[in-house]
DNA sequence: CGATGTTGTGACAACGATGTCTAATCGTTA
DNA sequence: TAACGATTAGACATCGTTGTCACAACATCG
């Protein structure tokens, strides 16, 4: 043996170097890296030169997961986000306004989606606890979230988005879904319409339940016999909306408006209505709004909510609860607002 | 003083557990819930319930983090994806499809958004980089990658998507953008169009230039004079798009034929259409397929990419590299489909 | 001039886990 | 019954970093 081989010499090609390779570059101890490299105090700027220098040399970069291990507080400056699923347009758009207000902090998000599986949302969030996020939001889907209260009472931050939880007390960012399906309700009556039917999600789901009872309701305040009103519930893809809502077309005496409850239901109604020529017939308002939706024949009147507010509001209510906020858990109510278009403003005809 | 508290007594409360806590209340050394936890052999049955029941009790769960750190290998299970935006519809499919992929292996996801931007670009990786990400997947937005050259060669697994790395020699999957471009050209051709306009997006970006380089010299092919297709380039939103459609479209000698690069693009051209009541007169293809695109009247034939397969076909690329495999850097082209639903098939009008 | 800060720095333990190694226990076998 | 391998379990060092503390060097004060 001729030489003897440094073990804290960096090996550029292929091991990635530690604080101990630039110490050793820098001639100081590990401890003063550790100082340049987190901009504490108590180093003289010669030194610092020293540091910095070696560590672009070694293309040095700091382990934040080693780091947050000894840290006090150990945050991972990561979140965990739980989506129906990352490539729905709703959910994306809440997913991209809560990047944009935790990137701020340098916070990064682990997204994930839950395809209605509520085994799989059980699994996610056991996935991203054991990579210690510092927080948690997500769209509940099993029936129940009390899953999570040992987390949550060791002060896990965690808010609920789209839908509040069961089972738990925690915050939640929602839409006024009763609200804003009453709102298309009256906009029906508003334009005399009285025979207006329903289409409407999977019950299970609790905004698709709020939907409906909000709209059923302000049909009842204005005199409708509730019980005559045209329901259909379950759709939950565009073929049995448009199978629906051609049925209910078709029938003896039909209805002269159409509200359906959700972007898939709304296809499927205007695919129908597409196929008996009635678009510009029977008035239709959907709930949520959509790409193109005001260059459809008729535009399309919508219920629009508004994703990115759900997301920048989730992103403030987990910051708050990171930096310490102890407030008593609350439900957030995000307003839905009715867009005009033309479908929605179409007159019964006789 | 009456009691003495145990250290490693877990606070249920407040404290997070550990395997110290687990150990004790089991009444085992550290390394046999260490076993335990990791479905290590040589444990006997009746330790293990011990141990699992104790782990139960506490609602212990495994550090990842801390795990990794000892752990030969140091994998994170984790990779980050870089995207122009989470809530770009093509770019949510790919994530999507990725994450369907490595959700297999129990990888988690890391996403981000770019927003065009070469410094975030940066900023982000090395944001990834210092969470130890096992592998990386972006769309290159910067002029030149040359700065991840350091990682890569230490074997960081990359792989690129949508567009191919400029300055670095990695992985890439991408759409055959001047295959599909060039299909759009022979489409219009063969319907006896000789007067097609092209509206694309910002020539920055490798993916227009492709488009634009297939269709021109598709034309060029087929003998027409490629220096009087009238091209309008830089169009990167959907006002710019029209206002450039209505300009050609009302010049003096109208093109017969459209030819959009983009989805923004031919939303663009599509509100021109219809404000010229031209939508049905003159022919439209748009390269990238979107929702009701079908619905449209007329419905508007696309150039249709295959995102869920630049996904899944990138998380193949990047466990398999993850998995040591040694293979010189490749592209790998996904083909784009035509996708004929009347608006491309407008003959000219005399 | 000695006592007293003030700076700058590094040694050391610790974070929560795993890799290595050694030891105790057991059942088998010669 | 002594010797042996197989099985089970724990002690200890270690991963890359940060918190704590001690200490040297130097400036400041009465």
């Amino acid at each position: 043996m001729t030489t003897m081989s440094n073990r804290y010499q960096a090996d550029p090609a292929k091991n990635r170097p530690t604080m101990r390779h630039v110490a050793a570059l820098a001639g100081v101890g590990i401890k003063t890296v550790s100082r340049v490299m987190n901009d504490e105090p108590g180093v003289s700027e010669a030194t610092r030169r020293r540091v910095l220098d070696a560590s672009q040399q070694l293309n040095y970069q700091l382990d934040m997961a080693a780091g947050s291990l000894r840290r006090t507080g150990r945050q991972t400056l990561s979140i965990g986000l739980l989506l129906p699923s990352v490539a729905n347009p709703f959910s994306s758009e809440i997913h991209r306004a809560l990047e944009d207000a935790l990137a701020a902090r340098g916070i990064a998000v682990f997204a994930a989606s839950l395809d209605d599986d509520p085994e799989r949302e059980k699994a996610l969030v056991a996935a991203f606890l054991g990579r210690r996020v510092d927080g948690l939001v997500l769209t509940p889907i099993a029936r129940s979230q009390s899953y999570v209260i040992p987390e949550h009472s060791r002060d896990l931050p965690m808010v609920f988005i789209d839908r509040e939880p069961v089972g738990i007390d925690a915050d939640a960012v929602v839409t006024d879904n009763a609200v804003g399906a009453a709102r298309a309700a009256a906009h029906f009556l508003a334009h005399g319409h009285t025979k207006i039917a329903f289409l409407g999600d999977r019950t299970d789901i609790q905004t698709a339940r709020e939907r409906r009872r909000g709209f059923i309701e302000e049909l009842g305040r204005a005199g409708l016999a509730t019980s005559t009103v045209p329901v259909r519930d379950g759709l939950h893809d565009e073929e049995s909306a448009r199978l629906a809502a051609l049925e209910l077309l078709t029938a003896e005496d039909p209805p002269t408006a159409i509200f359906s409850s959700q972007n898939l239901v709304t296809f499927g109604a205007m695919r129908a209505l597409k196929e008996l020529a009635l678009s510009k017939r029977v008035a239709l308002i959907g709930f949520d709004d959509f790409t193109l939706a005001d260059m459809m024949e008729p535009a399309v009147t919508v219920i629009a909510q508004h994703p990115e507010r759900i997301g920048r509001l989730a992103a403030e209510r987990l910051l708050a609860r990171i930096d310490g906020d102890k407030q008593p858990a609350r439900t957030y109510v995000v307003p839905s607002e009715l867009i005009q278009r033309g479908s929605g403003e179409i007159r019964p005809q006789s």
